[in-house]
DNA sequence: GATGAAAGGACTAAACC
DNA sequence: GGTTTAGTCCTTTCATC
């Protein structure tokens, strides 16, 4: 594995980011005898794909619903100061996900809150910037797919006409 | 803490929630040094937020442009058969979250794909449902927010006028 | 919930391949 | 690069308060 923007990441590697996208918790001893490497290696190896930057970080996940969240939304804005939006994210607990995107919205906000009047709430604090609109998420169909390095065989180019000189 | 839909969580909790959201390798000597509870009494907390459902699991967090998705994007899908947009979303590695939502657009995907040929051949896939928007997230402004139990005294409802009777 | 003791396992470093 | 060994430390489990 070299240190470029992309490093390289062979099989070995690519099994370790599977079991520890799949359990965070498990031991370097347990992680080895799962990708059939002795533990000093893998050791050596998930210290690399931290150090590269590959591997950002652990975290548990949680029951959003379990924790007292009713309602689950993705809020798009429109063209608004950027600072200022930053500032109300920053400000805004409820916010999971705060994306800048292109396209005619300039936001796209992943939002928990307990419920309606706690929704009219947050969204008051958006919705006086731009327009706005809001979607509820009636179910998380996938979240937080495993994700390995990309394999250019996987790309199926579409077949389509294209303007020829 | 009772196992209702949503347990009570008490200030221990919060704080284990807290610190696991932020590190989920920390060893249950190094949790309860943190929470100020004794290593058996924080890893029976933490085997009941787990049963109870509020935690789900532990995952390491990649950096998916180091691991060589040189683009992230949001695809809203309109008005489509369901059962055929999760056959898709499930043959679709690149899909990273997928919501069925309310509103005039029946999906939110979110992905990861290597350039633009790659997002082509992904788009291409959805486009033929229905009509599609697709934004390039530029700025990952949040990500994962680590969540705790809500606060009502959070919740400051906006000063509104309202029809009186 | 805390404490303390015992057993098991995991991490580190070194030598070697 | 990897493995194996040896040593130390840590974690976990159980029993007790």
């Amino acid at each position: 594995m070299d240190f470029t923007l992309t490093p390289t990441l062979d099989a070995h590697d690519t099994r370790i980011l599977a079991e520890l996208q799949a359990d965070a918790r498990l031991s370097m001893a347990e992680l080895g005898r799962r990708v059939h490497l002795s533990q000093p290696a893998v050791t050596e190896r998930v210290k690399k794909l931290e150090a590269a930057g590959v591997i950002t970080g652990y975290r548990a996940t949680v029951n959003l619903t379990r924790l007292g969240y009713g309602i689950r939304g993705i809020i798009r804005v429109g063209r608004a100061d950027y600072d200022l939006v930053v500032k109300l994210v920053q400000e805004t607990p409820e916010c999971v996900n705060a994306y800048n995107v292109t396209g005619e919205d300039s936001w796209i906000l992943e939002i928990a809150v307990i419920d309606v009047p706690h929704l009219d709430a947050v969204l008051a604090k958006f919705c006086i910037l731009t327009e706005t609109a809001t979607s509820i998420i009636l179910n998380p169909a996938r979240e937080h797919q495993p994700m390995l390095p990309p394999q250019r065989a996987d790309v199926k180019p579409p077949v389509r006409k294209a303007l020829s000189a």
